[in-house]
RNA sequence: CGGGGCGUAGCGUAGUCCGGUUAGCGCGCCUGCUUUGGGAGCAGGAGGUCGCGGGUUCGAAUCCCGCCGCCCCGACCA
């Protein structure tokens, strides 16, 4: 294609609006532009680049069997209420003012829809059914550019299945599946395996990139592939170890002491000789939660171990239920229930609050001084702990979710009456799963991870195109007839070719253009080497570059791109 | 939805606190000449409802009131 006649508006200055790497760089290097929050338009080279990832979905859903097809954006409300999904999203789904249609922001309703009914016999089953559309989402925050939008484009699709062990067989597709796409594209996925209580679900599991840019904060062990979100993730820690001896409680007077760090530091202890003190209420009751030393609760673990919805106390409460204020607050005498972390399990000699403003108790002993003390594992797992499965070490970073997958069941097929007859005539709901990408994720995800202070460093899979030729002097016919004729040799050697033949641009400007909007390979051609029958073949990634032989442009080419 | 920040030409910005020239600068854009291997030089030029509406004032980008939009943190995320 020919620079000269394309749309790509590259910019030398980045949006005060584009915040993460992506986002600045998909914009400098004319792939988006954003037209409200949440809402991009894809331009020429992004649209090559996007089209490039759904290319790759496409081929690997077909090839275990999934049918693509065509949607509707636009929804009638009445299925959704069908299934009480209207209530559910609320103010997440977007409504149509003027007619009683909704905008999908997924597609289980439509997809049940057209299996009811149809899908009539256990002779039908198993399909896989998906479609590549746009979806739409009020999301209350929008960020960090097409990463959380408004309207997104989503790979989903939907198996239906006679059984639990048919639905197995179509996960496992799947699973397959989705780890080639991220491979193709050349994203370093992991996977955090979850069960999907919400959906009704049996199973599922995340497709998860690494990024500073993500959204979800995660625990992974690089050697036995454990990974799982910090809400719930697990880690082997030394519990506090229990003294031979337990001395007596002692009441010491603390003034303005109210932090664990304040009172290590006014008592010349180390942080691990106290237990910190947190009321949260339950339902009604009010818990006292303890945790070693100065580590924070994990409210979700908190939630899990109790069975019901947690909330810290305010600060009246505190008093009205312990007798103090946070920071002198402490299990000895308190009224209620006492849930510890493990790590405190039977310890002793510890300190903590008197439930008396000012005051602080020390020589506690939770076995002796504290009335029906439970433990539950309540931290989060922090990194550089260990593996609770392999014993190696774990790290804690951000991530993007590209990819879920999970065995959704019949919760869809209940709803709308999507039933089968099996082999005995007895009629049954099929059993559903559902399989989620995000397309564009994928796209600023990989940007997020292939980038450099020049511009953006494309893989060959998802690059615009695999050349970029730059005719540095187009006014010298010595370089003009050279690209002409390598710009048709690569074409017809099945190369695509941006062509940068614009005749005012001067040769830094074309080589900082080409470095923003970088294809893998670049191939210079200026009047010195045009004369003597060279030019220059740069690898984008690693700024290795040497001179050839015009004559050998197909084969440097194909040497070059090797490199990525 | 809570907290914070911002809105001046296509992009980046100065000016706003303390009202008073024709709203300034860099990049980009147009014309001409020169230049041509790492975002060129000179000369000339075009481009602005200062987010919108109302108010105060002789006079508002600047002060006051209301609204809208965008970004960031948090909450939320089937």
């Amino acid at each position: 294609m020919r620079q000269s006649k394309t749309f790509i508006p590259t910019l030398k200055e980045a949006p005060n609006d584009a915040v993460v790497p992506s986002h600045v760089l998909m914009t400098r290097a004319g792939m988006t532009r954003q037209v409200a929050a949440g809402v991009y338009s894809f331009l020429p080279l992004g649209w090559r680049a996007l089209r490039n990832v759904m290319e790759i979905i496409r081929e690997e859903m077909d090839a275990i069997g999934g049918q693509e097809f065509q949607l509707p954006a636009l929804n009638p409300r009445e299925i959704w209420e069908e299934t009480g999904r209207v209530e559910a999203f609320g103010d997440t789904m977007f409504h149509i003012k003027n007619r009683d249609y909704v905008l999908a922001p997924t597609h289980e309703e439509i997809m049940t829809y057209h299996a009811r009914r149809v899908l009539a016999s256990y002779k039908d089953l198993p399909q896989i059914w998906y479609q590549i559309q746009t979806k739409f989402r009020n999301e209350a925050r929008p960020r960090s550019g097409v990463i959380r939008g408004r309207q997104f484009i989503m790979k989903d699709a939907y198996s239906f299945d006679v059984d639990a062990e048919a639905l197995e067989k179509s996960y496992a597709l799947h699973d397959g599946a989705y780890r080639k796409i991220f491979d193709r594209c050349g994203v370093e996925f992991f996977i955090v395996g979850a069960s999907s209580g919400a959906m009704g679900g049996s199973g599922s599991e995340e497709f998860m990139v690494r990024s500073d840019a993500g959204e979800d904060t995660v625990a992974h062990c690089e050697k036995c592939g454990y990974a799982a979100n910090v809400e719930v993730a697990q880690s082997k820690t030394s519990p506090k170890k229990r003294d031979a001896k337990s001395a007596a409680v002692e009441e010491i007077h603390t003034p303005n002491v109210r932090s664990i760090d304040e009172l290590c530091e006014f008592l010349k202890i180390d942080e691990t000789q106290c237990a910190k003190s947190r009321v949260y209420v339950a339902g009604d009751e009010p818990v006292l939660v303890l945790m070693l030393g100065n580590e924070e609760v994990n409210e979700a673990k908190l939630e899990g171990a109790l069975g019901k919805a947690v909330r810290p106390g305010h600060a009246e409460e505190l008093k009205e239920i312990t007798g103090a204020d946070a920071g002198s607050i402490g299990p000895v005498g308190f009224k209620g229930r006492v849930v510890a972390d493990e790590r405190l399990k039977d310890a002793n000699n510890l300190y903590s609050g008197a439930n008396k403003n000012d005051y602080h108790l020390g020589g506690i002993d939770l076995k002796r001084d504290v009335e029906k003390i439970e433990y539950a594992d309540l931290r989060f797992a922090l990194a550089g702990e260990t593996c609770v499965s392999c014993g190696a070490t774990l790290d804690v970073f951000t991530a993007i979710e590209l990819g879920h997958i999970f065995k959704l069941g019949t919760k869809y097929t209940e709803a709308l009456g999507a039933n089968y007859l099996d082999e005995n005539g007895s009629e049954k709901p099929i059993i559903m799963g559902s399989y989620g990408i995000g397309v564009e994720r994928i796209l600023a995800c990989f940007i997020e991870g292939s980038h450099d202070e020049h511009g953006i460093v494309w893989n060959r899979a998802l690059a615009p195109f695999d050349v970029h030729l730059l005719g540095l002097n187009m006014k010298k016919p010595a370089v003009a007839e050279t690209c002409e004729d390598v710009y048709r040799r690569l074409s017809e050697a099945g190369y695509s070719v941006l062509y940068d033949d614009r005749v005012d641009a001067q040769a830094g400007f074309k080589f900082k253009d080409a470095d923003l909007l970088g294809m893998p390979v670049q191939v210079v051609v200026g009047e010195r080497n045009a004369k003597e029958g060279k030019l220059e073949v740069k690898v984008r990634k690693t700024f290795e570059r040497h001179d050839a032989p015009i004559a050998d442009v197909e084969k440097e080419a194909a040497a070059a791109l090797a490199k990525v």
